[in-house]
Order: structure tokens, then sequence, then C-alpha cells
RNA sequence: UGGGGUAUCGCCAAGUGGUAAGGCAGCGGAUUCUGAUUCCGCCAUCCCAAGGUUCGAAUCCUUGUACCCCAGCCA
């Protein structure tokens, strides 16, 4: 994965090439417009890697835009972490970020130039008269009582929404378009509204906002964007972007072009239901290793590239989808398998003592770093006569599909030597508590005449390793599409998380970096969770589980 | 019921009139001190349906069908 696809194709790049060879634009300029209202998430990602992509592949560039024009929902808070998120995925933006808010002067003073031409005008209809006046699907809707007002009378009565001399909903001012379109966003939009709220940005300077399909367009046009990209609802909104810019003193047209966003199985990407998960503490934050958030799989273990070799392989187009989530795991599986190093860790201990190995003894075994990479070392790791290895290893009586260790037979221990279970211990409940074991000593590193070994087994010492916390999740939802579900809420998954207390590490794990990340062999890819990890106790992350041969789960 | 869109393998997705890429998933088999990785093989006579045009159609035409989006002073 090191290797990235350099120009991937699209619809959407096809047209920038026609556009290119018939000399449309010189350059190509895209832009990254989210509102600041939430945490991004992976569809996001499909946007940025969409919009910075393209910069990057034709020597273009991106603007990272906060589109701000709704202050009762925006905070810096999300500011923040948009930036982080996108810079943390790898990509850079042209200059400074930029606000739909810089451009409120601007904004003005085309709203006032439609009011000269006689193309807006102040509505003093109520929201919920609007509406109506709106008609339906089906039906025209009707012109309001104020549409004809003079240019003078709506330039006054602009003047007073500015100052403040209207409450909220008393007054709005509207593009004068075609109320019986069958584009019902051209039967006379709202194009700014009332609202007496402190902008992140502008603080109280204003109290009349431009609506969305006022200020996209016009953004895009300061700002020379070339290509426009948005996702399928907004294909109608086009009607009016193209509008506004005909309608005004602007050169510059950008176009606009919609794909269809994405929709991840057992993931929401609703920036308002994930909101809800947050405030509702039904996860941990934003951030929750379980949610798909740019951050949340940052703290999963997730790395930037697998995310864009991910929304690489997803394409772009206009179809409706929903990707299901093990495309998303095999990007992962694929660059951690390259990357990460190996250790061992024991989630579900069985203690294993070695009968005719010497007390006390500890043995300094080499165990490569990565089995695939020796230029990445090794490191030493302790073998003693007390072991822990996994429950799920052993087995009284195995059968032939079982490759581990059971009664009699034997197996070997991973980078270490070759043992043959002799007995074991059970408590009163018939579970197995401790397994005795013998081990052939010139078995370390070299097969041994006359002995194969069922599998090979991980293990820690149980006197030189440590103890850690591991955290295991599962899918948050427990239907593939709870975006659809009437109540999302019920059908999240109460076993998602599952928290090991005790698990056994090798030492070597102790110095864990956060956001390192190993695989612990036979089970899956970790990290060292970001915001658990302590000095005295390590916390680590599943990321994602090897995966698993179908024979092992008939076994 | 108006308008805007979309229909190619279980899931994504190439294909742009010349006889169905690729990825994910799945299924066989080989190698393996990770039941991982790697490797090799299999996996759409057919492209929503039905007609038509053509020597030739997933691609063009016709008529249907299904699904998605639009009636916020949200974006």
């Amino acid at each position: 994965m090191t290797e990235e696809a350099i120009h991937t194709s699209n619809f959407i790049t096809q047209i920038i090439d026609e556009d290119l060879a018939a000399k449309k634009c010189d350059t190509v300029v895209t832009r990254f417009p989210p509102e600041p209202n939430g945490y991004l998430h992976i569809g996001h990602a499909k946007s940025i890697c969409l919009n910075f992509g393209i910069a990057r592949d034709y020597n273009g560039l991106c603007n990272l835009r906060f589109d701000d024009t709704n202050p009762a929902k925006e905070e810096v808070e999300y500011v923040e972490s948009i930036e982080n998120d996108v810079k943390w995925l790898g990509f850079s933006w042209n200059g400074e970020p930029r606000y739909s808010s810089n451009y409120f002067d601007q904004l003005y003073g085309y709203a006032l130039e439609l009011i000269r031409k006689g193309l807006a005008y102040v509505d003093e209809l109520s929201p919920d008269q609007i509406r109506e006046y709106r008609g339906t699907l089906t039906a025209p809707g009707k012109n309001s009582p104020y549409r004809d007002r003079t240019v003078e009378e709506n330039l006054a009565l602009f003047e007073k929404m500015k100052n403040g001399e209207f409450e909220e909903g008393k007054a709005c001012l509207r593009a004068k378009i075609d109320m019986a379109s069958s584009f019902i966003c051209m039967r006379d939009p709202v194009i700014y509204r009332i609202k007496f709220a402190t902008h992140h940005q502008t603080g109280d300077k204003w109290c009349i906002y431009p609506m969305y399909d006022f200020t996209h367009c016009i953004s895009d046009a300061i700002e020379g964007i070339t290509h426009s990209i948005c996702t399928l609802e907004f294909q109608d909104n086009r009607r009016l972007y193209d509008w506004v810019l005909d309608h005004i003193s602007i050169e510059h047209h950008p176009h606009q072009y919609e794909f269809s966003r994405l929709n991840l199985e057992y993931a929401i990407t609703s920036k308002r239901k994930l909101n809800l998960l947050v405030k509702e503490k039904i996860v941990d934050g934003w951030d929750d290793p379980r949610m798909t958030t740019i951050s949340g799989l940052r703290r999963r273990g997730y790395t930037p590239a697998s995310i864009r070799e991910f929304c690489r392989r997803i394409g772009v187009t206009k179809q409706d989808n929903t990707v299901e989530f093990s495309a998303l795991e095999s990007c992962i599986r694929e660059d951690l398998n390259e990357h990460a190093q190996r250790r061992m860790a024991v989630l579900n201990p069985l203690r294993l003592v070695i009968d005719n190995y010497p007390e006390g003894q500890v043995e300094q075994l080499d165990a490569q770093n990565h089995p695939l990479k020796p230029e990445l070392g090794s490191r030493k790791v302790p073998f003693t006569r007390e072991l822990y290895i996994e429950a799920d290893d052993f087995r009284k009586e195995g059968n032939k599909k079982f490759k581990r260790l059971s009664l009699e037979k034997e197996v070997r221990l991973r980078y270490g030597y070759i043992i043959k279970a002799e007995s074991c211990e059970e408590d009163e409940n018939g579970n197995v508590t401790c397994v005795h074991c013998t081990y052939i000593p010139e078995s370390l590193g070299q097969d041994v005449e006359g002995h194969k070994p069922k599998g090979v087994i991980h293990w820690v010492s149980a006197t030189e390793g440590k103890t850690a916390e591991i955290r295991l999740y599962e899918r948050l939802f427990k239907i593939p599409n709870p975006g659809a579900a009437d109540d999302f809420l019920s059908t999240i998954n109460e076993n998602s998380l599952r928290i090991i207390e005790n698990a056994w590490i090798e030492p070597a794990l102790q110095d864990a970096a956060v956001s390192e990340a190993f695989q612990f062999e036979r089970t899956g890819y970790f990290c060292a969770d970001s915001k658990y990890t302590t000095s005295e106790k390590k916390v680590f992350n599943l990321t994602v589980a090897l995966k698993e041969d179908s024979q092992k789960a008939a076994a």
C-alpha cells in the first residue's frame, strides 16, 4: 500500500480531462466545504480523497472551506477537529482555511444587487405561510402578497433586517424566481434569514445570515473553484446554484458535479445521529474506537493510508451504494500486515507448567519482529517454566482439525520449544485450570526427528510477562443498516465493547507508543489507546482481528 | 401524482456499438514456527424487463419496472 495509485479515474475526472482538453480551465481548483457542526466521518473521507486527490493528481489546488452560515449549529471545536482530521488523512489545503463567513460583506452586496434588479424581495409571510404558499410536489405554489414590493421598499426593509429591527422569523429575503417551478428549490427560495446568534467567526456583527444555496455558489466563484463537487442530494439545487451566478455581477461561474455519498454497513454517516450517540453518552465521545468518525478510526488504529486506499477502492459514481464493512477491514489488514511488528499477548490466559524445565530459569529467546522483513530485526522474549497460553489453544481431546494443544499431543510454542501436554488440572466445574507439559530441549529453533507438532501457539511468561488491559470491539450496531431503522438507538449492539482487565503481554509491549500498531500473533492488530493508556497501565485497542480460516471454526 | 437521478456477479465497480476488467467476500488446493501472510485455481454466455435498429448492442431507439432525492427562514 506504499504505492498509491496516482490517478484514479471516475466520471468526474473524465469531465475534468475533457475540460482541460477543451481549455475550459487551466488549473483545476476544488474545495472541501464541511459545515463545522460535527466531526468528520468515513463518508467525508470519500469527499476529501476525491477533492484533494484531484488537486494532487492534476497539479491543481484544493481549498478547505468551512461552510459556516448557520451559527446556531456550529462551533470552533468542530473547525479544529476538521482541520486536524484532514491533515491526519495526509492532505494539505491551498493557503489558509477559508470560511463562507469571510464573504458575508460580499454576499450582502450581491443580495443588494438582486434586490436592485428586482430579483429579490423581503417577505413577511410567516415560516408556516411560506410553506403553505410553496405548494406541493405536484401542485404549483402561489406568489407571496409581498412579492411585488418596489425596489426602494425592499432595500429599506432589508436594511431593517440587517439592523435587527425585525424579530427572527418575521421577515426574510427571497429570490424572485418561479413559484410554479417543478424544482421546489426554485420557488422563490429564502436567501437570507434573521438569526440573533453569536457566530463563532464574526461574533455579533451580523443578525442576518445567508442561506446555503446563495452562499455556496458565490463562495465557489469568489475562490475561483473550477469543479464544485458535492453529493447527489444537491442535484436539484444545481439549478439555483446556476441561477444565482447567472444573475449577479460575477465573472467566474464554477460548475457543480454530484456523486453518491458513501453508505457503510454497520455504520452511520449522519452527523445528527453521530451527535446523538455522543450526547447520550452511548459512546465514549466522537473518537470512540467503535465510531466510524475519522477520529474514532484513528484511535482504533486505522492508518491514513488504509482509509485512502479504501476510498480508492470504492470508487466514485452516481449509484446509491452500501459498502460492506469487510472492504474497509481488508484495507487496514493489508496495511498492518505489511507494517506492524509482531508481538505475543495472551487475552484469555490458561496456566501452563513445563514440568521438566528448570525452576527459576529464564531464557531470552530471539523473536523476529516481522516474519517477512528480517531487516526489522528481533527482540528478546523471556521463556520460563510457567507460562500462559490462550485457553482456546488447549483441549483435553482434540481432533484432526484441531491444530493446537491437547493431551498426549505436541505443539510448538512460537519462537520456542516443542512441548507435549501430559496432564491437566480442573476445578470443580470441570474447567481446565492448568496444563502440565514436558518440553524437548533440542527443539529450539529447529525441527526434531520424529516429532511433528500439530501447530504453533503463542504464549507469555507467567513470571516475566506483564499485564495490560485489552479492549475488544464488535460492530456498534446489530444490523447492517442502522440508519434506516425507525429508532436507530435500539439497534445498538450492547456487546460492542469487551474489556479484558488482565491480559498478559510480553515485556517488549510495555514500551508500545500510542498509535504504534502491533500484530498480536494469531489474534489481531492492536494499538495502545490514546485516551486510557497511562505510564502504569497499558490499554490496547483491537484494531481488527486476523482473518480466520473457516476450518478453524469447523474444528 | 410533478421534477431531478440511478439500474452490470453477494458488496463495490470498469466498460462510451466489436462480442463482460479489477477489488472485497466466498469456494477449492499448495507453502507456512502466526489456522495469518503468500501462492495457484474457481466464481456474470450475461449486463432491471420486454420489444426494436444493426453483420454485431451492457452500450443506440421504444415501452415499461424498481430504487434514491426534492415541499427547512438546515447544509
